[in-house]
DNA sequence: GCATTCATGTAAAAGGTTACATGATTGG
DNA sequence: CCAATCATGTAACCTTTTACATGAATGC
């Protein structure tokens, strides 16, 4: 059911129309929801059937743009204040790095170099959402949570690239003697004159 | 497919049965997979017909303890080597930081409180986790990516842990008037005496 | 005019959750 | 001996992913 509270919670800050929906959902709020659009339609359709949701007008290529209802609004307020939270975790590049033992030190290098990488380019993302975001303190109530929630995004970011950019240093100093003798003709040298 | 490569991931290190995988997804790898044992009985089947794990022994009350072959090995290789891990991130509890502004601020608070005391707890079994560990430097290959990753599941914890902490403090100094007033007393006193 | 993008929708397949079912061992 | 726990397995249901389908507007 979440993927329903997550559409009116949305609706509820800002009307949208369903593909309006998957561009919040991959950019502003990616680090914390994702749906496809074949997922989005339907529980759309149903939340309007229901009433949760309402029309509020159409857009140029058949576009219709919708907007949480008060009955809508009251059914997030529950599920927000009667269910605890989902704290299933499934995340594919942290299980990955468990069986880093199992490739070459250079590979298990590169796949944490490209971790790094990628979590590079979302901090850059999520803070150029924050500079395109309105005033501090802002203006409305949804926007001081989006606020708060961007900053855990930005400090999960955040941790993941220097984690990821630690461990792939780590790997690196057990490289295969033939690797290690290049860094030696560098570091080692100092050491033996101490 | 990476419920597969996580089982023969996890088979490859250390022989288990399916109820040991559970409580391996539960504890020491729940930070980055979970799966429950309706899921993985039939998959360990599916495996085992195609040869990716053997069963190595019984136990007690009708165990079956398995352990990954050379083909599963292999299996493994090529899904690190070959594929790019799943980007995609569900987080009810994050989500759910986006729509704290439907609450009263008082809830909004108590949430973010119960969010740091679970990622407290989650933070203090993690490092209960790292204290069993082995030796460090670790003896065997497997063991030294076992504590990368958890390096990763400590670092997380952590950071939800004070961000929840930071938006509950937020949150706080954005109560009703009301209970403002309280505060006041001890801070704003000082405010007009300087 | 025509390719691209925007926009909505449906269907089938895969993956995950909840519920049901059963038997063996252990501990009190 | 009997309740609790360990252990395996299956079935139905729900959610997510991938694939198919179509039409309207825009930009060139």
């Amino acid at each position: 059911m979440t993927l329903r509270y997550a559409i009116l919670g949305l609706l509820a800050s800002e009307p949208a129309s369903g593909l309006d929906l998957v561009r919040r959902f991959q950019k502003s709020a990616g680090f914390a929801w994702f749906a496809y659009h074949s997922q989005i339609y339907p529980e759309l359709a149903r939340c309007l059937q229901e009433g949760l949701i309402e029309e509020i007008g159409t857009g140029p290529r058949g576009k219709r743009v919708y907007r949480t209802t008060q009955r809508g609004r009251a059914a997030v307020q529950v599920w927000l204040r009667e269910t605890e939270p989902d704290r299933v975790v499934r995340n594919d590049a942290s299980l990955r790095s468990f069986f880093t033992w199992l490739l070459e030190p250079d590979e298990a290098e590169a796949f944490y170099r490209s971790e790094a990488n990628y979590h590079g380019n979302m901090l850059r993302e999520l803070e150029q959402l924050k500079a395109s975001l309105g005033p501090d303190p802002p203006a409305n109530p949804a926007d001081a949570s989006s606020r708060l929630t961007l900053e855990l995004g930005l400090r999960l970011a955040r941790v993941r690239m220097d984690w990821a950019t630690w461990a792939a240093d780590q790997t690196a100093r057990q490289l295969p003697v033939s690797r290690q003798r290049k860094l030696q003709s560098v570091t080692t040298e100092r050491r033996r004159g101490a």
